[in-house]
DNA sequence: TGACATTTGCGACATGTTGTCGTAAATTTC
DNA sequence: GAAATTTACGACAACATGTCGCAAATGTCA
């Protein structure tokens, strides 16, 4: 429900995601040391800043129970990725993905083995659906 | 070959890419009619500098055999689409398709025909792959 | 052929986004 | 409670996007 509109994560974003969808939670400083090892003092308000605009965009959400702010994705990475394909598809292929994975195929994008994989998923998914 | 970076399609230009998706070849003028019906004289520039703008871009190629320039798509609505989704999965999901049509199913995105409609899709490509 | 109309190319702008920094205020830590 | 850390946020440069305007090139036709 809800939120039908998903923006998109630019590069610095993505880079905090990223750590925040490994690692579950992190304060801004872990985040930094992390994301701009030559420690310069100025970049904690990049990171202040960019998990800020975050936060607002619905990304990333803040944990003030302890003495520092820890913050964590609020949208797991699959389901990120899955906003931003469903909404491809939506304005492209009418929604549909049949034909994304047709032209992979064609074009040689998709291995045999990921073939095989996804009709092992559809196979599986099929029963869990009955 | 070549031009592994597709870049993205903003708004007023996938709105000129989807004339060219359904007509093969335009005139800049039959695209402002088309665009712009409230035919304001000065929107001849703003279109003259999108196409200007995607041909850079490499989305549109001109045909100047005739009087007047003839505009067309230079990559298919399914070649950009998946250009998208292949750059999402690289970025994300370590290119595999799979996470993410698990991720559509969970979350009832794909309908009980379109997941029909993709196993027969992959059964014919298996064999094709063959 | 020469005047008028259309088409083309491109500079300029306003707006919005992104990544960056600085700094003031709030909060922790000893 | 003084020093260090953390938080909030304004400001800015760089870039993308959509928009116009206008000058130059080209086409049309009386």
């Amino acid at each position: 429900m809800s939120d039908n509109k998903t923006s998109t994560l630019a590069n610095a974003e993505l880079g905090i995601m990223e750590l925040l969808w490994k690692e579950s939670a992190l304060t801004a400083r872990q985040i930094r040391e992390e994301l701009y090892p030559d420690a310069r003092t100025a970049q904690h308000g990049t990171v202040q800043r960019l998990l800020q605009r975050l936060e607002e965009k619905g990304f990333v959400q803040r944990d003030s129970s302890q003495s520092v702010l820890l913050f964590s994705a609020r949208i797991s990475r699959v389901e990120y990725a899955g906003s931003q394909v469903e909404s491809l598809a939506r304005k492209l292929t009418e929604g549909s993905l049949a034909p994304l994975i047709t032209h992979f195929v064609e074009e040689h994008k998709i291995s045999k083995e990921e073939i095989q994989r996804l009709r092992n998923l559809l196979d599986e998914l099929k029963d869990e659906k009955e």
